[in-house]
DNA sequence: TTAGAATTGACAAAAAAATAACAAAATGTT
DNA sequence: AACATTTTGTTATTTTTTTGTCAATTCTAA
């Protein structure tokens, strides 16, 4: 029933994380209070033993003949995610897509909060987005030494991602959610997380050109 | 020199393609010829021998004692992602997200066109977005009828994107980019790329703790 | 209370992915 | 022109990930 010991646990399980929380939500939500890995395996679509090994990388969450009580499970994959605690965030760069995240109200839900956006654009300083205040860039540095900032959202230009990683590596901020096309190159003290939307569309294209050429045949 | 014929290509080749399609960009803006495999990976940090072994399975694109043409190289990975090819999209959810996608010109260099938006919202339908006209969901099937759609990208909330999916699967659009944090359940003819932000920014919370944890230690 | 059914956790096997090794071919150098 | 160097494409090896199996445990129902 406790957790296990320092076995490191890969990413691709990390990955896996959130898709149970989401799922557990859903059935929190059903009012269904036990569930087996096979009946949740059939939901998600992934093999049940995929899920019990999963789970078991983190500890015994399960009950022999009977499953998983759902909401305990709920509670401890967001224990491991770490949902009851508050991370300080900042977003950098005003343009279309900081404006979309700072409006999106589930970040605060999961424990990240949005303490500032900052852009170069004299003419988006001193507005506020979703109640959060615009700052010069330039304030950047004397801002961070006020309030703590766990992590820098970079929604600028791919020309100037990586001036501005420097910036916020340099002021201590140790995670980078990053949703320019660049990739960063900084040192291995910093969490970088890359959303790369144009990937991810040109991966959907290949998908979707391979799938109509093949029913062609 | 062509291609290696039907040798089922992972998914997880696949999804580096992207990027080494935007190294081999960079390379040509600085002006590079050529590059070996050697001098790519220590660029991008993973092996030679990935990167041969990934080129390989679309054919033979080097030179042995020579290494690769950035240019060709570059041509022909944006073949096999179908940069040549254009997609038909539209954005489904003119919120914050869908204003955000509309404005990225990037898709449009991609051959991805976004030829409608279409939201529930009476004083959002008849607006403009970077010169895409709004319309209202219940004319998308009028809409689908006149003009072919390729892909749907929905950036609505996650209670109405079941019913939108299906709506959507029904008209005979392929593929979907899914903005949205709940998995879609639909068959097995439609594509679906998602774009789970929680499920990212979770994923750094997670490796960031685990950083900031481990090093206390 | 007992027998049968259900289900986990752990381990084994299989499959997939990443890395290494190396012969073959082209380049560059003297 | 000869030879050392570079570098690929391919095959082999290793590592990682996923899937399958089953004893042990708990539940359920008679």
């Amino acid at each position: 029933m406790r957790k296990k010991e320092e076995k490191k646990i890969s990413i691709a399980v990390i990955r896996r994380l959130p898709r149970y929380f989401r799922y557990l939500s859903d059935l929190i939500k059903l009012d269904i209070k036990r569930i087996s890995s096979k009946e949740l395996s059939q939901r998600m679509g992934i093999t049940a033993s995929q899920i019990r090994q999963d789970l078991n990388c983190f500890g015994g969450f399960g009950q022999q003949g009977y499953g998983y009580n759902v909401e305990l499970l709920y509670d401890e994959i967001g224990k491991i995610l770490g949902i009851d605690k508050r991370f300080s965030c900042i977003i950098i760069g005003a343009g279309n897509m900081g404006n979309a995240l700072a409006n999106y109200q589930n970040f605060r839900n999961r424990g990240y909060d949005i303490v500032g956006i900052f852009d170069a654009d004299p003419r988006k300083v001193g507005t506020v987005i979703n109640d959060i205040k615009v700052y010069h860039i330039d304030d950047l540095e004397s801002f961070v030494a006020k309030q703590h900032v766990d992590i820098a959202i970079l929604t600028v230009p791919g020309s100037r991602v990586n001036e501005v990683a420097s910036k916020v590596t340099a002021l201590g901020i140790k995670g980078i959610w990053n949703f320019s096309p660049t990739d960063l190159k900084l040192g291995s003290d910093i969490v970088v997380e890359n959303v790369h939307l144009s990937d991810s569309l040109m991966v959907l294209g290949y998908r979707l050109r391979e799938k109509l050429n093949g029913s062609e045949q």
